[in-house]
DNA sequence: CTAATAGTGTCTATTAGACAGTATGTT
DNA sequence: AACATACTGTCTAATAGACACTATTAG
């Protein structure tokens, strides 16, 4: 069968370029949370779900924003690249990263055959001081979903929208194909990603502990709460948000004072829980 | 900032070798479910579960086994991909397929730098009514866990065994490290695929209506009842695992007899429940 | 005092776990 | 009759949803 008698022997002379090669990227999609002040001495600052968007300076896309990425290197192994580029791009290590999903259209970039695996990743904002890159800018986000077209709102330096239509692809797990209806200012297929994102991180807070990932040391309950009512775009009811999410913080004797009404304890997070 | 003044220029101009490129493929873990004869006219035959392995004939890793898959064309999307190679494999097409994981550690073929997303399907046997290209074989899949090491054995026309150590990676959402610590038989970095596979599927089969795309048009609860069983690998409860099931499930007037004890009657899907 | 948030008590409805029991075919 | 599986009833424990209530600060 083979014309080779040994793996050495084929492996030597191998030629690498029978099959059409390709470029890979990565892109990340760097979640985090964030406070809008509120003019009203009582009333607390309102928590915001924010997305790191980057301005494009050369083309493709030139002046359109997409998530932080790059290239694959060719001696770097897939999920050391968006750890390089997540210190790159923040200056900070140890941050949460998933695999989200890679996305490989034939068409999905007009330079030529790029396949690109994405990730998640979550910080705590006040990590960062202010150590991002010139170009990079957070985004608040803002959805709503009406007949099967999802909405998305990203507010920053610019105001971004984009709409998303699903459609049902497997009654079996519920999963829809996504395709872009509406896209000015985003480059390439980030949208998707975006929505991807999302629609992930919205399922893992429900069964996991992942929302401290974006939570600083300490927190109040209250603050807690508005980050899984922000990601989960719906109200929770108080006792039923501290009974569930009580076995997973420690109280601590620190306490928040000084917002026009009763202080709170900070909590933080107890870890080994999920 | 750019030597370009537009889009069209750059493109033109654009030399697509600046970045080195590499070749990627797919490979795909087909699950289904088979029955194993039990020597006695009154039990019922054993559901076991199983994947589909195909031994190589050429090199690399001549010999050993593998998932089915193969390289993405340079003008194909990547989804298309384990589409292709599915219908080519089985002869039959509309079958369950979602994306797995990419990987795509630098060394993980000798030939060259792959990277390979892989994808789980899954299929009812009955379907495929012996249409199997030749080199390709169903193993039935057990496995256990012991001091976060997992041991896998496939059991087809070889034993196969392979053991995968678990390590914490992160506490927040209870995701593991896979490292292959045993492997013998199985080519590539195979075993860690068919592990994710398998969690995969054991995940998704506790709040999806998965499994139907395993079971044939027509099955009795106790079939269904050990298809879970065998998949989440324990004991289930007769009365709730009716009482769960039965929301999902339509009974016929259908009866299956002559099995050496009370018939049972025979159910199929209730479409768009989950 | 008031506005605003912090935090608790409790009722009810629903769901999950456990076990015991009855039903009905084949040999 | 004996066996093996089919299928059901019911008790209990745990959990989720809803609502009403009390507590405490800054201004």
């Amino acid at each position: 069968m083979s014309k080779y008698n040994s793996e050495e022997e084929f492996l030597k002379n191998y030629d690498s370029s029978v099959f059409e090669k390709l470029s890979m990227t990565t892109d990340i999609i760097i979640f985090s949370v964030s406070d809008e002040d509120v003019n009203n001495y009582r009333k607390l600052s309102k928590k915001k779900f924010s997305v790191l968007l980057v301005k494009r300076d050369d083309y493709p896309f030139k002046d359109k924003w997409c998530l932080p990425g790059g290239f694959i290197k060719i001696d770097e192994d897939l999920e050391d690249a968006p750890v390089r580029i997540l210190a790159n791009e923040t200056n900070i290590h140890n941050i949460y990263l998933e695999q989200l999903y890679t996305f490989g259209s034939v068409n999905r970039d007009p330079r030529m055959r790029i396949v690109s695996t994405s990730y998640m990743a979550l910080i705590d904002k006040n990590r960062l001081n202010d150590k991002l890159n010139s170009n990079a800018s957070w985004f608040n986000i803002e959805y709503y979903e009406e007949d099967n077209v999802v909405n998305v709102t990203l507010i920053g330096e610019e105001i971004i929208t984009f709409k998303i239509k699903k459609t049902l692809k497997d009654l079996t797990t519920d999963r829809y194909k996504f395709e872009v209806i509406e896209n000015d200012k985003l480059a390439f297929d980030h949208p998707l990603v975006i929505l991807s994102g999302i629609e992930r991180l919205k399922n893992k807070i429900e069964y996991t502990d992942i929302v401290f990932n974006m939570m600083p040391k300490y927190f109040t309950l209250g603050e807690l709460q508005q980050v899984y009512e922000v990601i989960l775009n719906k109200k929770l009811l108080d006792p039923a948000f501290r009974r569930i999410i009580s076995s997973k913080v420690i109280k601590t004797d620190k306490i928040k004072t000084g917002e026009g009404h009763r202080p709170s304890y900070l909590f933080k997070y107890k870890k080994g829980t999920n």
